[in-house]
DNA sequence: AGTTTCAGTGTACAAGTGTTGACTTTCCGT
DNA sequence: ACGGAAAGTCAACACTTGTACACTGAAACT
């Protein structure tokens, strides 16, 4: 019912619905503070780029950071007060990648396994796409420090009643409560992170397990739905 | 229809079906031989307890380990190569656990709604008792090195493996097939996990928080086999 | 008995860590 | 154009880290 895989999905927008930009939120006037900036960035990054290897965000030194952003250990000072507090920058430009993923998904009624397929396989190439973002977040969902597991639940949370809201646009399950619309979501949204490492994890050329994961993938979230579908309210 | 909460539900064994041993698997004879496994128990045990404050496995430093315990440093290397190692072996441990965790579910015809709340509660109790093993599956299921990653995949999958025959032999779904039921398990098992770590990190005596979570794990378990009572073969 | 095996100890070292204070350089407001 | 604020550098510190090597003492084998 719908030409390409991009035109309808539960998850991500469309390019074009996307905000123009892509710089990072507080923006620092004149030279010196587009300076700073730059190397902020660098710092973030560095943190990131660092992760690829499969080494966890915890187990990186603010040393370690600063070599490999390009500046000296004692200018990690002037940005932040310690690798906790770089850990909850990267939360917080996570959560609005996360954010910017859903931001606006669009009233349908193209039948669900179709949707779901599509939403599924733009949701993958988006997690590709961010690998190390999402390597971040999945990774110290977890595992970080209590304030940052606490930082990456608000935003989960967050995203889940992004949404949910959304859901309850589409007039999808019109019989469901905002809280249970919730609920839901949350257990898609936990498919999602979850199938996100797996997907990180795919050993790169391998289309036979890459088709096998996506099916999976797939078919839990029909399940979910499924249920929806079938949930009673004060049952 | 069942008068106790422990007496039936999905995941976890009666008491009295849980195997009599709980000292460690692979013994040694002589008494060099247990004194070399009581410092081993000691070394994993010192892990998961500096585990407990917060921080991750990742983050721990072998001579931290060997000063829990109780050793000089390099006898560490009497028992193992090197953290990762030990990680692999608190995997391996974590897994027992999670696997005697279910063993054999009854066979049982009560309604699902009962029996999946007996079940979360009792899974919820289990979390609490083993609190610093699925602080480690749970926190280094996607934070761990890749090996340890890999490890607890494998165990993970095990234990869906097993859930999933346990229920064919409950009879619960009769027109799906053993993937289908795989899949299912897969889902309430990543269900659990993250439920695991809601729990882990609740504030102690706060009612009513845990009382919000509980109910939540609920809906979302039921959502899942709704979904599944709905679920049509090759669809 | 004497000998071998081996878990655990002690010492040592090179390398990496977080953080400090005093410095240079660069940009901005006046 | 000058003075000050502030980003980034340099050198140094007190520690911690992983690991190598020679050792001790007790259990196990002959």
């Amino acid at each position: 019912m719908f030409t390409d895989v991009h035109d309808l999905n539960l998850f991500v927008p469309s390019r074009e619905d996307l905000p123009p930009s892509t710089a990072s939120e507080r923006e620092e006037t004149g030279a010196r503070g587009s300076r700073k900036q730059r190397t902020r960035d660098a710092l973030l990054e560095a943190a990131l780029r660092l992760m690829r290897e499969g080494r966890s965000f915890t187990g990186l030194s603010l040393r370690e950071v600063t070599r490999e952003a390009g500046v000296v250990p004692t200018a990690f000072y002037r940005h932040f007060r310690g690798m906790d507090e770089l850990g909850l920058a990267l939360v917080e430009e996570g959560g609005v990648t996360l954010r910017r993923l859903l931001r606006e998904a669009r009233r349908t009624d193209v039948q669900f396994t179709n949707m779901i397929r599509g939403s599924v396989l733009v949701y993958k190439r988006y997690v590709e796409d961010n690998r190390l973002q999402f390597l971040f977040i999945a990774g110290e969902r977890a595992g970080g420090s209590p304030q940052i597991r606490e930082a990456i639940r608000r935003e989960v949370t967050h995203f889940t009643n992004e949404m949910a809201q959304d859901l309850r646009g589409l007039g999808a399950f019109p019989g469901l409560s905002i809280g249970t619309l919730q609920m839901i979501c949350g257990l898609v949204v936990n498919c999602m992170l979850n199938a996100a490492i797996d997907i990180l994890d795919l050993p790169p050329n391998q289309p036979l397990q890459e088709q096998e994961l996506v099916d999976n993938f797939v078919r839990q979230v029909r399940i979910i739905f499924l249920g929806a579908l079938r949930w009673k309210e004060k049952g």
